[in-house]
This record gives C-alpha cells, sequence and structure tokens, in this order.
DNA sequence: AATACGGGGTA
DNA sequence: TACCCAGTATT
C-alpha cells in the first residue's frame, strides 16, 4: 500500500501526524466561523441535555429547536416528567415523529427518580442501559452533560469522515470510522470537538451529494403515506383527542382496515402507549 | 443484517 | 415524488 493510497481512502491505518493536525485545524477554522448557536449547547443540565439528544434521534434540528423549548417549559426537570401523565407526554411530542421515544424518555425518567434520586448517571455503559438510550445517545450524553471523551458517531459525523477520508471508497462500515473518530478526537473538550463535527457535517451534505449514501449502514426508508407507521400515528392522534374511545369506535373512526387496527392496538399496548380499561381506551 | 418506527421540510 | 433527519429495538 502506498502512502498516497493511503491518504486518500484507506484510513484503516492510523491517520499520520500531518493528516491529523491539518484535519483538526481544518474543521477548527470552520467552526470558528461557521458553528451553529443551539440552545442545548448553553447549557450542562443532564436532564435538558437528555431530552434534546432524544428528540434529536432521526429528527433535524430546525425541528427540535421549537419542541425542546416547549417540552423543558412543560416538565421543567426530571421529577416533573416521571410523574407527568403519558398523554400529555405525547400530546407535546406530536409533530416530532417516532412516538415510542417520548414513551423511553418519561420511563427513563421514572427509572432515574426511583433508583437513583433523579440524578442521571455518567458513564456510557449505564446510560446505555436505560430505555430508548443507545450507543450514539449514551456517548453524546456522557460528552456533552459530562465532557466524557466517548468515541461516538452519527449521520453527521459519518459524512465527514467519509467524506474526507474514504473519497473513493463505496459501502464504508462504521467499524472502519470509528477508529478514525477515536484518532482525531480532542480529549481536552470534545465537547466543541464533536459539536464542530457535526457542524461540519451538515454543511457538507448541502454542498455535495449526501456522502452517508456510502456507508454500509445507508438505507432508503419506506414512504410515510400509506404505511402502517402512519396508521400508527392516527391511532394515536385519535386516542388523545377522544380519550375513553371504545375499539369500535376507533376504527369506524378512522376508517381502516379492522383487523389492521386491532393488531396495531395489540401492539400499542405492549409497546405501552395505550392501556384498555374495560373496553376503553386510554393513553398510558 | 434487515425492518419498523413519524412526520415535516426541501428540491 | 424522493430524500433526508444528532438512532433504537427487535427480528
Amino acid at each position: 500500500m502506498s502512502n498516497r493510497d493511503r491518504e486518500k481512502s484507506d484510513p484503516m491505518v492510523p491517520l499520520t501526524p500531518q493528516q491529523l493536525t491539518a484535519f483538526r485545524k481544518m474543521i477548527r477554522k470552520w467552526y470558528r466561523a461557521n458553528g451553529r448557536s443551539l440552545p442545548w449547547r448553553e447549557t450542562r443540565d443532564p436532564y435538558a441535555i437528555l431530552v434534546s439528544e432524544i428528540m434529536l434521534q432521526q429528527t433535524q434540528v430546525d425541528r427540535v429547536r421549537t419542541k425542546y423549548a416547549e417540552f423543558l417549559a412543560l416538565f421543567p426537570d426530571i421529577a416533573t416528567l416521571a410523574q407527568a401523565p403519558l398523554d400529555t407526554v405525547l400530546a407535546a411530542w406530536q409533530g416530532l415523529g417516532y412516538n415510542r421515544r417520548a414513551v423511553a424518555l418519561k420511563r427513563c425518567a421514572e427509572m432515574v427518580v426511583e433508583r437513583r434520586e433523579g440524578i442521571l448517571p455518567a458513564n456510557e455503559e449505564e446510560l446505555e442501559a436505560m430505555p430508548g438510550i443507545g450507543p450514539y445517545t449514551a456517548r453524546a450524553i456522557a460528552t456533552f452533560a459530562f465532557s466524557r471523551p466517548t468515541v461516538f458517531i452519527e449521520t453527521n459525523i459519518r459524512t465527514v469522515f467519509i467524506h474526507h477520508f474514504f473519497h473513493d471508497r463505496q459501502g464504508v462500515h462504521d467499524r472502519e470510522v470509528l477508529p478514525l473518530v477515536a484518532q482525531t478526537l480532542d480529549r481536552r473538550n470534545p465537547r466543541d470537538w464533536y459539536y464542530a463535527l457535526m457542524d461540519y457535517g451538515v454543511s457538507l451534505k448541502k454542498a455535495h451529494a449526501n456522502p452517508g449514501r456510502r456507508s454500509a449502514h445507508h438505507a432508503r426508508q419506506s414512504p410515510f403515506k400509506g404505511s402502517n407507521r402512519e396508521l400508527r400515528s392516527r391511532i394515536l392522534k385519535t386516542i388523545l383527542t377522544f380519550p375513553e374511545m371504545t375499539e369500535i369506535e376507533l376504527i369506524t373512526r378512522l376508517g381502516s382496515d379492522p383487523e389492521q387496527v386491532r393488531s396495531n392496538l395489540l401492539r400499542m399496548e405492549t409497546e405501552g402507549f395505550i392501556r384498555r380499561h374495560n373496553n376503553r381506551l386510554t393513553i398510558g
């Protein structure tokens, strides 16, 4: 393997010190000039950062901005969220999508209040054991709330590394990218370093065809319209609006295939969205 | 490794 | 219309 090849697209071997320095310098310079100012970057409150990270999962920043402020106004601390009725939480979540995140977030709050005296864990392992918190979110919280230099990847970071170090590659696996994230990480200030990477990644996607398509993990999403996701969404919204409905009334109002409504209802009950008392449907 | 999961913004 | 989004949980 020649050195030229390595520079272009074989970062399985470590970056040279020169590459490392140049890369960091470029990112930092770009960030100083173009970094975004975001509300959840102004706080160190682990709860607020948890809320932001759950909201940001598969959801664009511009749509989270508003909801984040509204949500924290309604549920200012983790004890408030833990005690809140699920229907008010889900009502506040409407418009963000992936409603199961709200269910998980509330469960997470309950666990922390009941078993940890309201204190969120600071390390990745314990965070990842909580509902709705996976590999990315655990490390993002550890880094953004507790300044721990963890190694993680998400769509914007992936974009940056694929664009810069896998220029002519397809099907780049995260296990190829992660060592580079680790090597380039600024352990003195991981927060700002990751903010910079993410903002720069966003800008790259505006200027180029999404480099994320060259990730091994990239997959196109099925259309929302006519999907089961849409039906679930309508089921939830309807019960939020008309609590204590019967299943028959729900089916009539939705005008959807009764069997499909029934199976979704069952599923959503086991997932913790919906409860039925005696034939009456409620949230929670 | 593949799917399901929300819903709105942008081209 | 198609694509995308600070991913996670389940199969």
